[in-house]
DNA sequence: ACAATTTAGTTGACCTGTCAAATAAAAAGT
DNA sequence: ACTTTTTATTTGACAGGTCAACTAAATTGT
């Protein structure tokens, strides 16, 4: 009469984000490791350097809002990208609270290095994924970004 | 004459990993307060409990390998969830180095307690999200996860 | 049998990510 | 003008994540 000796499966309930931690994961170490030896950047430091290089504006605040990367994160690895000669930050005129931060020469000329094979990267990741499906993905990408700022469960 | 003032934007080489990597934080904001005030368990406790309980294994190397969670990280963890009473560890008859894991009872009724709210959530992830949308959204999934695994570019 | 290799799990060191509290400068309300 | 509130950034404390070296037990090759 063994019959649920082992309860198995039900429903592995967090199906979706277990599936997308996973990827995470997996495209977090390669990313790290193809940028360690291209560039000797961590994967932050290029996130940040992208993102400045990339949006509209450069400050902490906005850099925090748009990558989620925590604020507090975010200000202590300003400061060492600083020391490092990677950013330059300069003070805001009218706003004596807010800084702007600004890619060195340094800073370009890495980017510059790693750019193409990050850029070879990005397109084996998705060579095989049509332009359809990749539209769809980034559709449900939204979807799952909006319905994940809500905080309280119905 | 002032006409790259701003050296703006390009391509912004890494937009799906950039989009995953925000969505990834997102998402685990909103995991873990749930957690947290559902059932007392961290994030990663919650999803080697569910990964257990689901698949059909429950040695670290085989969790480690699924989850792709470091098994450092597995080790230390495990031993503290044994501590906190949730795990339960008997080691293998025939290899004396490995040891399986399975829930307590106490582990059980906390995951009982948080499923429904943790099932909740996953409804509303993907409320809006079509069955052909989501079928395409995993094979996309899973092309990224093998193209992750090439360490070297070519 | 036994040396060489592989494998499961542990440990140390160190970086990343998160939360909350602290500061200090604006902005809003009175 | 002055108190209150909001906002940008910093700091402290601590959990999570990654890497590499290590131990001990299996497996393989001879």
């Amino acid at each position: 009469m063994k019959q649920d000796q082992k309860p198995r499966p039900r429903q592995l309930t967090s199906f979706v984000t277990f599936r997308l931690a996973r990827l995470q994961a997996s495209l977090n170490a390669q990313a790290t490791s193809i940028l360690k030896t291209s560039s000797g950047l961590s994967l932050v430091e290029w996130r940040i350097l992208q993102t400045l290089e990339w949006f509209e504006f450069n400050t902490l605040k906005q850099l925090s809002d748009i990558t989620e990367i925590d604020k507090g994160q975010l200000s202590r690895k300003i400061a060492s990208m600083v020391d490092k000669g990677l950013l330059e930050q300069t003070p805001d005129e009218m706003d004596k609270r807010v800084q702007h931060l600004t890619l060195t020469q340094r800073a370009r000329d890495i980017c510059a290095k790693a750019m193409p094979i990050m850029q070879a990267r990005q397109d084996l990741l998705l060579k095989d994924v049509s332009k359809d499906d990749l539209e769809v993905f980034y559709k449900v990408i939204d979807k799952l970004e909006a319905a994940s700022k809500t905080r309280e469960i119905p």
